[in-house]
DNA sequence: CGGATCTCTGGACAGTCGTCAAGACTTCCT
DNA sequence: AGGAAGTCTTGACGACTGTCCAGAGATCCG
């Protein structure tokens, strides 16, 4: 009996997490196009295939649809550059790798991007966005920590820096090859990855 | 007879420029408090002495007050760390300086800061602010270079970094900074002023 | 003073927003 | 089959938005 229920609602649950990650999908595809500032909740709906109202039926309210989406953003961005760290086998190959891979990121997911900046940006005007964009934004330093602690082991050298100091440095040069890129200034992935290429022996001590 | 058209109507126009700017005072200081995305005009005429209906005496529409909010902005930023640039003596003394004004910098003007983040992420969405806004940018990028330069030349070491890397590196910790700044988050602003002194003599040459 | 020009107010407008609820439709179990 | 539960649509609401405008008030001139 209970085990029945328990089956039925644990499928009812399933489906439910489903279709809202399935709306949220739609939500961050109309947010990073649009920014925070000119997303309705209309619009969302009109680029998935339900209406506006089924937003109501599975989230609270816009906060509630806003922060799901920030923290299924989050999954994408974990792990995305682990595959370099793995597969790394000598310092330089990290380094060239890591430098190129920002370059690609930045020209092939930049909508995302600007997305997450903009979101991390109202977080410093709203608070109810401040712990999960926290959250992320300590994800993704020790994602860098990792690529940075891996580079110093393969070049057998000490790091002269914090994961925050790494972080936030090459999260930088990051933002500003974005905005250069999407302003249509031309190389602006490839000095990126020039500056990336030129900043991580900085991080080690001399 | 033009003489006396021409004083009048430079009167009127320096005049009118006078209130445009007061507006933008007001509507940058709404715009700190609130953001982009919740600034209305009707909030930012109720933060200055004026009714809403004069914002478009003024202002063409809303796209023009922010432009001009945003240049007016830029004024206050060019010359920010000039003064430390020129008083400075030595290499040490100019770091010292410069992360403690960083730093300080980061606390008490972080609300009008926010807002320069802000809008440029409007940037990244709305073309109609990057041209300004890349503008401010590159005084900025200006502004940083001074100080470096100046700190490599006391120094008696040449730059490894380009201007953009020097900004976007230092840019980014300030960002980190203000986020945890406006988060709560304790002693945010002194490691600000740490990783910017690490960071300094990483940009010249060993 | 009186008329012209500049400045400002306050209301009206057409839209859009987030939210909600009534009801139709679907799915599922007994 | 039939009712219960879950899912979705549609239309409505009040509040808010940017914009415009008629007219009041202020200022300046001859």
């Amino acid at each position: 009996m209970t085990e029945v229920t328990d089956r039925i609602s644990r499928r009812q649950v399933d489906k439910f997490a489903e279709r809202r990650s399935q709306l949220a999908t739609s939500a961050l595809r109309t947010l990073s196009e649009l920014g925070y500032a000119r997303t309705s909740l209309r619009e969302i709906a009109q680029n998935s295939e339900f209406s506006h109202g089924v937003l109501h039926y599975y989230f609270r309210d816009k906060v509630e649809l806003i922060t799901h989406c920030v923290r299924q953003y989050k999954a994408e961005c974990v792990t995305r550059y682990d595959e370099i760290v793995v597969t790394a086998t000598t310092a330089e190959g990290l380094r060239a790798d890591f430098a190129e891979a920002l370059a690609t990121t930045c020209r092939e997911d930049a909508s995302m991007h600007r997305l997450w900046y903009d979101l991390r940006n109202q977080a410093l005007f709203e608070e109810s966005f401040r712990k999960d964009v926290l959250e992320i934004d300590q994800t993704l330093e020790l994602m860098i920590w990792r690529v940075v602690t891996t580079y110093a082991d393969l070049a057998g050298k000490p790091l002269a820096v914090t994961p925050s100091t790494a972080y936030g440095l090459l999260d930088g040069l990051f933002t500003q090859a974005l905005l250069r890129h999407l302003a249509g200034v031309p190389g602006a992935t490839e000095e990126l990855s020039a500056a990336a290429h030129q900043t991580l022996p900085k991080l080690l001590q001399p």
